[in-house]
DNA sequence: GTATATGCAAAGCATTTGCATTAAA
DNA sequence: TTTAATGCAAATGCTTTGCATATAC
């Protein structure tokens, strides 16, 4: 939860490795989490980062699961995205930016990297006298599965 | 929660007047809060639309805020949104395409129209099959208020 | 050995719902 | 008069917390 990441060339460091080296104590829970997390371009919600780690570590606790987020996100290694109803979702590529293609179906989240974005501008006037520091966009449509049903 | 709205020209109608012609029953509960959210692009949460409402009609419930707020949006005339932590906030200018301007520090949400949006795109690929078809944007950053105490 | 993480169960919010009552059309 | 909205209080879903126990360092 403080101290700024090392870093390496060559391959990127995975999560673990990442909060490893944030001397960051490193239990099988978190570990379990770590690894039901990193890699990948669907985000999870905590119940699905739950179910995952568990086939790893069985007795592991949801509640775990849920303050192992919140550190993960605290120290800025994982995003977590609340977009439509539902829990939020978790993004383990913090660092990388990137934006996110939702489906409004079924809540499933992917990452995906527009062009055009360079382009976007907010005015001065439009500012409203805040600091502007990041863009978050994201497009809303239906993934193919639920387009599917859509047309039955 | 049903039939198509009645066109007008001038003036554009305001949100009582546009509910009123799906053939809303309109009592005074709703009248409250569709007056509280109406007209402003400062978007408000549901205690907040409740407690402006209340200056009207002191003795309407939470649970008919958010009813009335939930009916709002199924209908197309309120946009819900959901901008990191903290309750839904609601816009009431649906049907004028807009983005927003977020506080990371207090939640506020404010719309605004960036120039720029037209050049956003995503390839084939990076629609992974998806039917995309909108796109929400949103700026973070600090409002002037909350930017004032990092100084302190 | 000591500080910190864990699991459990209970608490906390934001939001929704069931149902008897009230009011709009 | 009929049909639908209200208020209340209880239920829900997601997430956080308190505390006794277990474990990494």
């Amino acid at each position: 939860m403080n101290e700024p990441r090392r870093k390496t060339l060559g391959q990127p460091p995975s999560l673990l490795e990442r909060v490893r080296s944030r001397r960051w104590r490193v239990t099988s829970q978190r570990r379990a989490v770590a690894e039901a997390l990193d890699g990948d371009h669907v985000h999870l919600t905590a119940e699905e980062v739950h179910e995952r780690a568990r086939k790893v570590l069985p007795e592991v606790s949801l509640a775990t699961v849920y303050n192992t987020l919140g550190e993960l996100v605290a120290m800025g290694e994982v995003l977590e995205l609340r977009i439509g109803d539902g829990p939020a979702r978790y993004d383990p590529n913090a660092g990388t930016p990137h934006h996110h293609l939702a489906c409004t179906g079924c809540g499933s989240l992917l990452d995906v990297s527009p062009s055009g974005v360079d382009g976007l501008r907010l005015t001065p006037s439009q500012r409203h006298g805040y600091v502007v520091d990041d863009v978050d966009i994201t497009f809303r449509g239906r993934c193919p599965r639920c387009t599917d049903q859509d047309l039955r």
